[in-house]
DNA sequence: CTGTTAGCGCGTTCAT
DNA sequence: ATGAACGCGCTAACAG
C-alpha cells in the first residue's frame, strides 16, 4: 500500500485536489485528470465514481497548476485605451464572445492613451503567461516590442493597420477615414472646414488626413480646434464649437463651414452647441462624427458620421489569434476591416 | 560543481527561469526571487548582477508558477452583465483603477442578463483561484453560492443591496430607486403614469416599486410597457412611447402622463419619439430615466433622472475587498452608496 | 484502461 | 546574505 501523506498533500493544506477525488474514488489522481480532461479514455464505472467524488467533495479544477504543467494558460489578457469608451468596450464584446466560446477567458487592462504607460502593462500580462494577446493600436516602444516577441505568442494589434505588425494586425487606416469625410464634404459643396479633435494620436491622424484633403481641394485652410485626450464628453464638443464662434473662427460666410470631429460624443456636443446659439446645421454649420453610435441617427439633426462595424472587428481579431493557435500558416496577418460614411442630416 | 540539467531544466524548455538568470548571475535562483520579492535581503553586489541577467536575458517572471507556489494569484475575477453598458463599464473603471494601484489584475466576464449563464462562470473564475471575486447582483443559484462559501475568498456583491450578503456588498435598493421616483412625480403634481422598462430583474424591482408607491398615492393604475431584456437602445424607447400613443393608453387627458423609464438610454429614445410626434415634454409627457449618463443634461429638455455615483461605487468595492485581504475584521460588510434625484426639464 | 514517474517555475522552510 | 531541498496541483510521457 501507498503512503497517502505523499500521494495526497492536499491533506495537510486544506484543498481539495484531484488526488482527494482520486482517493474517494477509488482511483489515481491521474485517472481524475484524465476524466476531465479526456472522458472517452477512463472507463464508465471510473466515470461515475469520479463524478460522484467531485459532487460530495466540490472539487473545482486548479487552473494555476494545470496552466504551469501544460504550459498552456487559455487566457488571452487584452490592452485598451478605454473600457468605458463604446468604441473599445463592443470591440471588446465580439472578441470575447468568441474567445469564450472557445475556452479562453479575458483578462482586461486599461491603459489610457498615454503611451508610457503601456511597457508595464505589457509586462504585467506577460507574466500570467497568456497563450495570446490582444492591443489596441500599433505603436508600441521598442522595449514593448522586445517583450512580445521574446512571449512568441500570437499578438493581435486592432483599430489601426499597419504593413509591419508584430503578429498580426485587424483595423482599417485612420487616415483613410480622414480622406473620406473630406472627399464627401468636397463632392457636397463645402468650401470652408474646421476640426474639433481629441488629442490622442489615432485622432490626429483623422484629423491631419482630413485637413490636407480638403485643403488641397479647396485651396482653403482648416482650422483646428484641440481638444484634451481622454473620455470625450458632450461638454467638449459644446466648447469646441463655442471657440469657434467666439473667437470669430467660423467668420461671416454666406456659405456653411463642415466641422470634422474625433468622435460622435464631440460631433454630437458640437450640434447642441449650435442649435443653443441659433445656428443651424448644416445650413450654416455641418457637422461629421466618427463612429456613428447608437444616438448617430437619433439626434436632431440626424449626425453624418463613419461608420465601422466594431463587434465585427473584435471578431475578426479573434478569428486571428485563433487560426494561429490552430498553427493555420495560409492565415492572412492583416486584415483590412471596412468603414462607409453614413450621410445623415448633418452634413 | 552542481549539475545544471538538474538546476535549470528550463535548458530544455526554451523558457528563461530564475534559474537561467541566477547561473547568468553567479547565483541561485532562490537569491533571484529574494532579488525581486525583497531586495533588501540581497546584498548589492548580487543585485547588480541579477539584474543585469535579467536585462541580458529579458526576464520576466512567471506569475503562474508563483501562484502556484505561494497561493495567491494577485488576480481579481468580476462577473458583469455587460461590458458595453456604461453604468457598468463606468463602474469597472473606479474597480479596476484602486484593485490596479494595489498590484491586482482583473479578469473579466460578461454573463449577460440570463440568471443560468452565472454558474458556470463562476465554476471557471474559481477554477483560476482569484483571491477575490466580484460579483453583479445579489441573487445567486445554490451551487453558484456553495461553490463561493467553499473557495473562501472575499466575494464582494455590487449594484444592489441585501442584509445577507455571501461576504460583502455595495450598492443601493433598486426599489428604494423607484419609490424616489414616485415621490417626486408625486410632489411634482403628477397623477397619471406609465412604465417603460427593460426585462431583467433589477430594472423591474425599480418598476414594481414605482408603480406600487405611485398607485397608491394617486390612486390611479400604472401602465406597464415591458422591454426586452439587454443593451437598452434608443430605439426601444420610441418604440415604447409609440405603443403608449398608439394603443391609445395615454388617452386624452388635460393631464400631463409620466413615464418612469429603467434607464436614460430608454428615457432618450422617449424623448426623441415624443418631440416626434409633436408631444410637449413635460406639458403633455414627462420623462423620468434613471442613471444620469453624459447625456443626460444636454438632451432637450434635459433629462430628469437618478444619479448613483458609479465610479466611487466601484472604489467602494475595491475597498471593501481589500480590507477582506488586510483582515479588517471591522469593516463593515455591507455599504451603503447614496444616488439622488437630479430634477431637470423633462419632469 | 490505469498507474508510475517526472517535471512545470516558483516560494518557503531550514541550514549554513 | 545565500543555498539545498521540497512542495504547490497538475499534465505528459511511458509502462503495463
Amino acid at each position: 500500500m501507498q503512503n497517502p501523506d505523499r500521494k495526497d498533500r492536499s491533506s495537510r493544506t486544506g484543498a481539495v485536489t484531484m488526488a482527494t477525488v482520486g482517493r474517494l474514488a477509488g482511483v489515481s489522481q491521474v485517472t481524475v485528470s484524465r476524466a476531465l480532461s479526456d472522458p472517452a479514455k477512463v472507463s464508465p464505472e471510473a466515470m461515475g465514481k469520479i463524478r460522484e467524488a467531485i459532487e460530495i467533495t466540490g472539487y473545482v479544477p486548479n487552473a494555476i497548476a494545470g496552466a504551469l504543467a501544460s504550459r498552456r494558460t487559455r487566457l488571452i489578457t487584452a490592452l485598451v485605451p478605454s473600457i468605458t469608451n463604446i468604441v473599445y468596450s463592443s470591440l471588446l464584446h465580439g472578441f470575447s464572445d468568441i474567445m469564450r466560446g472557445e475556452g479562453y477567458q479575458i483578462m482586461l487592462s486599461e491603459i489610457g492613451f498615454n503611451a508610457g504607460d503601456e511597457e508595464a502593462a505589457i509586462a504585467a500580462h506577460l507574466s500570467r503567461r497568456p497563450d495570446g494577446l490582444l492591443l489596441t493600436g500599433i505603436h508600441h516602444s521598442v522595449p514593448a516590442r522586445r517583450m512580445l516577441m521574446a512571449a512568441a505568442i500570437p499578438v493581435v494589434e486592432i483599430w489601426d493597420m499597419t504593413e509591419t505588425p508584430i503578429d498580426c494586425c485587424v483595423g482599417f487606416s485612420h487616415a483613410d477615414t480622414g480622406r473620406l469625410a473630406a472627399d464627401f464634404a468636397i463632392s457636397a459643396g463645402y468650401r470652408h472646414a474646421a476640426t474639433l479633435s481629441a488629442g490622442d494620436e489615432r485622432a490626429e491622424r483623422r484629423r491631419f488626413a482630413f485637413a490636407e484633403r480638403f485643403a488641397t481641394a479647396t485651396g482653403n485652410t482648416v482650422t483646428a480646434i484641440g481638444l484634451p485626450i481622454g473620455t470625450a464628453t458632450l461638454e467638449m464638443g459644446r466648447q469646441g464649437v463655442a471657440r469657434l464662434v467666439d473667437e470669430g473662427l467660423l467668420q461671416n460666410r454666406l456659405e456653411s463651414t463642415v466641422i470634422h470631429c474625433s468622435s460622435d460624443v464631440i460631433a454630437h456636443g458640437a450640434l447642441i452647441e449650435a442649435r443653443t446659439r441659433g445656428l443651424r446645421v448644416p445650413e450654416d454649420l455641418a457637422i461629421i462624427g466618427f463612429g456613428d453610435q447608437d444616438f448617430a441617427a437619433h439626434t436632431d439633426p440626424s449626425l453624418t458620421t463613419i461608420r465601422i462595424d466594431r463587434d465585427q472587428l473584435g471578431r475578426a481579431a479573434a478569428e486571428a489569434l485563433l487560426s494561429r493557435f490552430a498553427g493555420d500558416t495560409s492565415a492572412p496577418s492583416i486584415r483590412l476591416v471596412g468603414f462607409e460614411l453614413m450621410r445623415r442630416g448633418s452634413a
